[in-house]
DNA sequence: GAGTCGTGGCA
DNA sequence: TTGCCAAGACT
């Protein structure tokens, strides 16, 4: 979960997870379909997959690997996180490098190249070899982790607090030069249209199939690109079978994922099957309760809270619309009207 | 080696 | 509003 996710965001994860999976074996056990339920919302929903694969391979070897070499083997575990786990776990005495200490160690060898090439990374995994506390490598690992954080951070390095500015080369330079400004990429921006088709209650949803590249086996609402020739409902029975109608209603939504900039605008719409919704992708209705159960993505849950909000505004004015026809049917017939 | 994958916080 | 980035791994 903390791969490339900050511990704010992970916490309430890791513990609803750990409550429903208390150990590898339940987890193992579990349909990966719970396993990415309870993932909805973390985001790099493959980290979820290869967990549960990784806890079917524990269970057939019977135990967790306890070398950092046996764990790399296992799925989603690289050498970050191999590393992190033997030396916390298993008091193995091997350095991890993370994105913090990456760039502590570029700052104290004053290394002005980018810390990804393998050349640069053999030389930090080196210096952080000599860093590391043989007798405490678990905890020296989280310090320096720590210490990257908090005190070597990205902007305002806070120097003077440092317990390792002595032998840091990139202090007297300028430590916030170090590394190098990665290249930055393009955001590419679209425009989406999402459907809520709502019946009793439930809404309709389509599961991504397992081989998609983007939140793959997660349930989505209907999408479909905008701006196309065809239009939206025929768009939409294209991919996903039946017959559509698109209401006035529209809310939009943005969203951003890594290098896309996203506009989604949230229709309410009706689907009705036709012969050839068996073709289209796996369908199901759920309400409320039933899709605490199933993987959504952060995406699909902003669209449903967009959804229901505005038809919570548009149910306020027909109230009040209402009041305002009642009072005047109450007022006696033929009184003069306000203004008149 | 470079591209990709989600999301939320923050400046 | 926009861009950057985080306890990375995999293709």
């Amino acid at each position: 979960m903390l791969q490339q996710t900050q511990v704010k965001t992970v916490v309430p994860y890791y513990e609803a997870f750990m409550e429903r999976f208390p150990d590898v074996e339940s987890l193992a056990a579990a349909p990966l379909e719970d396993v990415l339920s309870r993932w909805s919302g973390l985001g790099y929903y493959r980290r979820a997959r290869q967990l549960h694969a990784a806890a079917v391979a524990v269970v057939e070897r019977g135990g967790f690997p306890t070398s950092s070499a046996e764990l790399e083997s296992l799925p989603g575990i690289g050498p970050y996180t191999a590393a992190a786990v033997a030396s916390m776990a298993f008091g193995e005495a091997v350095p991890v490098l993370d994105g913090n200490v990456e760039r502590l160690l570029c700052r104290r060898l004053a290394l002005a190249e980018d810390p990804k090439r393998s050349a640069v990374r053999r030389r930090l995994l080196q210096e952080a070899a000599q860093l590391l506390s043989l007798q405490r490598p678990g905890d020296s690992n989280q310090a320096m982790m720590e210490l990257g954080a908090l005190v070597c951070r990205p902007q305002q390095p806070a120097c003077d607090t440092c317990p390792l500015s002595q032998g840091c080369r990139g202090r007297e330079l300028g430590a916030e030069q170090f590394p190098p400004p990665r290249k930055r990429r393009n955001v590419e921006r679209s425009r989406l249209a999402v459907v809520v088709a709502e019946r009793q209650g439930s809404v309709l949803l389509f599961k991504r199939s397992s081989n998609e590249a983007l939140m793959a086996g997660l349930w989505e609402l209907p999408t479909i690109p905008l701006h196309t020739k065809e239009t939206m409902e025929q768009s939409l029975a294209a991919t996903y079978g039946g017959a559509w109608s698109i209401g006035s209603l529209e809310q939009v939504v943005r969203h951003s994922i890594t290098h896309r900039s996203l506009q989604l605008v949230v229709h309410r719409g009706t689907f009705t099957a036709g012969d050839s919704v068996a073709e289209g992708p796996e369908a199901t209705w759920a309400d409320a309760r039933a899709r605490e159960n199933l993987a959504l993505s952060s995406m699909v849950a902003k669209s449903l809270r967009s959804y229901e909000r505005a038809m919570q505004e548009r149910a306020a004015e027909a109230d009040v619309g209402l009041r305002r026809v009642k009072k005047l049917m109450e007022a006696p017939a033929g009184s003069p009207r306000n203004g008149r």
